[in-house]
DNA sequence: GAGACAAACTAAACATCGTTTAATTAAATG
DNA sequence: CATTTAATTAAACGATGTTTAGTTTGTCTC
């Protein structure tokens, strides 16, 4: 058969999503596979390829979301904060829940690699960049004196250590360190920091 | 032809691994396959699976190398210095040189998945834990008035950031945040973190 | 030294994978 | 109604991890 056109372009695409997301969640990146996808919205891997260019164009769309999910619930929490520490930590807080909540989807993000010398669209590094801006925009008003660059660099500083945290605990590495709480740890690696970062004469 | 014996088991596993080595210097994990590796040492997979479980056990043991070559690298260049903060310090420099130096065996270390549910043998989890002790007996001099617990959470989360940053370097996602210098980033963090955890009263 | 056993090794197979191809079907158009 | 055109599939390709059965060869025993 064909021409049925039961769905367009973009509800398989959308369809093709949904399925690759419940997979990815219950059996993890390896589970991911194109057949299944297609399968699971029934279709046929050609089909799947009229849609997505391959299976890593499919991934870097669905990373997409899953960042844009992220940075939705980050936005959201804030507003129980209206002190700016507290929001920063907050935003912390946030993003161990997320990772903790959906280890699968989120080690997709940041675990997936393209092939070798390729690089992600622009369209993809932004919304990187977002969360970056993010931290750097709830760190300003707690570090008014400090140059622009060095608060970029201590955002990044404060957000590298958060993600961090998260790798090895998603990969069960913190339990070998005897680290019992992630949040606990993610708190005081947040706020001493900003300790040093806050008070330092140098 | 079989019992030529040219090799050891022990011989063979260790030009396999040499082999798989030079394979993920050159080509990223995408590139390694059994095929590969036993074609690179003159033998043929059935060889190679009487040698190693499977991949992942020869993954898994190609890691450990990688993590025993780490931590030569954190002893030796500690020789350099006498002040316990600048030892400290020079630990991050290592872990960030060492994965800049070999990014795909360090990454392969990190992002190597085992199947669902499993976990790695505890001779392999001995060895990270190995790598977070190194931090702590260099962070107790420094923090001679915090109990065992509070050293550990510091050492777990100078760890951590190290890492984050290190894991983002080696995806270029820290361009995105506009990073100039890792190194610089490394040791900002650190010591702004260990102004914080080392001054507090709280 | 001949024969038997066990171990080393390989070739070939299996199921699965990502991706491409050609063929087929059905809607849209004239 | 005929024809074009686009949607869809079935089948194929080469590569993957892993297993299987078979073949070769060293070593041990008599």
């Amino acid at each position: 058969m064909a021409r049925r056109n039961d769905h367009s372009r973009d509800e398989i695409k959308e369809m093709a999503l949904a399925a690759a997301e419940k997979i990815i969640s219950t059996e993890g990146a390896k589970g991911l596979s194109a057949r299944k996808v297609a399968a699971a919205i029934g279709y046929t891997v050609g089909t799947l390829y009229l849609v997505f260019d391959n299976l890593d164009d499919l991934i870097l769309q669905l990373n997409a979301r899953t960042l844009d999910r992220l940075h939705d619930r980050m936005l959201e929490d804030q507003a129980r904060h209206s002190d700016p520490l507290e929001r920063l930590l907050q935003l912390g807080h946030t993003y161990i829940s997320f990772a903790d909540e959906e280890p699968h989807r989120w080690e997709l993000v940041f675990e997936h690699r393209l092939p070798e010398g390729q690089q992600p669209p622009d369209w993809f590094r932004e919304k990187v960049a977002r969360m970056f801006a993010l931290v750097e925009a709830y760190l300003q008003p707690l570090a008014s004196n400090r140059s622009s660059r060095e608060i970029k660099q201590a955002a990044a500083a404060l957000w590298s250590g958060v993600h961090g945290i998260c790798i090895l605990a998603i990969s069960k590495q913190l339990d070998v360190a005897g680290v019992e709480s992630v949040q606990e740890l993610t708190q005081s690696l947040m706020s001493n920091y900003l300790k040093g970062f806050t008070n330092a004469k140098e």
